[in-house]
DNA sequence: CTTGACTCTGTACTAAACTGCAGGGTTTAT
DNA sequence: ATAAACCCTGCAGTTTAGTACAGAGTCAAG
């Protein structure tokens, strides 16, 4: 019910006021209407909104593929088929991604075990083999 | 043995040549030294150490953290125990990394899952339950 | 022995994603 | 009723991560 105005916003999900107008102007935040004097009028909800970019964002996908994401629920004349389509190319990335960040996480745990001695870090070779996975 | 240039470099890599100029710049990539003539003669590792940098971004590193953890394995003076600490501040991020991308995977799994019939959209409510989990 | 493909340095430009004013109006606490 | 703390628009500046020349040298094939 009570709306929010765009620095409460901006505090609650831990970003600049700059960022929420940056967002409204790319189309990841719809306009949210406005109070008597002119001030944007958030639903609470925007706030989740917001931190659900600042999150996908961190997790390599840019502001247009975050769009791209957002859109599924709001394009009124995407058939759950089209949708579904999107999703399923959506999730074979992220499944990429999972395994990359598994192969990373396990070369760096392998490291953190291995390292038990006090020597100099060249005597570490595990993030040589890191590196070779990737070759 | 047999050295690599910088084309061959970025193209075995999938990169830009000026991309691998740049990093080098940046410290991502050491000096390669040259051959007579003054061409970069790159040992064939560091096409391996080009596509984890490439893949690391990917996952939402920026080039600032990457060069940090491939510092771990160069820094001759920072001992095992330092870069343990940091390896498992690094395993700690990773981990939310990933923890983030189920969920996102989990709500668009749903999704693709829950839209069986053709209706439009409006009908899925499943990311606006992504969107909550971010609250 | 020249043409085309490659490399060098240096500088400048681009795109994405913010971030910060200037110059004005509004709201609220004292 | 006035100062502090907000908000508005519009536009300019910044950072990150490349990309693109220009002008010059190198090398291999025909």
């Amino acid at each position: 019910m009570s709306k929010l105005r765009i620095g409460q916003v901006a505090q609650a999900a831990g970003v600049n006021i700059e960022t929420i107008r940056f967002y409204e102007r790319c189309g990841l935040l719809a306009d949210p209407g406005r109070s008597e004097s002119g001030y944007r009028a958030y639903p609470p909800e925007t706030v989740g909104r917001v931190r659900f970019i600042k999150r996908a964002q961190q997790l390599g996908f840019t502001l247009r593929e975050i769009g791209g994401l957002l859109a599924l629920r709001i394009d009124e004349t995407a058939t759950c088929e089209q949708v579904r389509a999107q999703a399923e190319a959506k999730l074979a990335e992220i499944d990429a991604k999972i395994a990359d960040l598994r192969r990373i996480r396990a070369a760096l745990a392998a490291l953190a075990a291995a390292c038990v001695n006090d020597g100099p870090t060249s005597e570490c070779p595990l993030l040589d083999a890191m590196e070779r996975e990737f070759e």
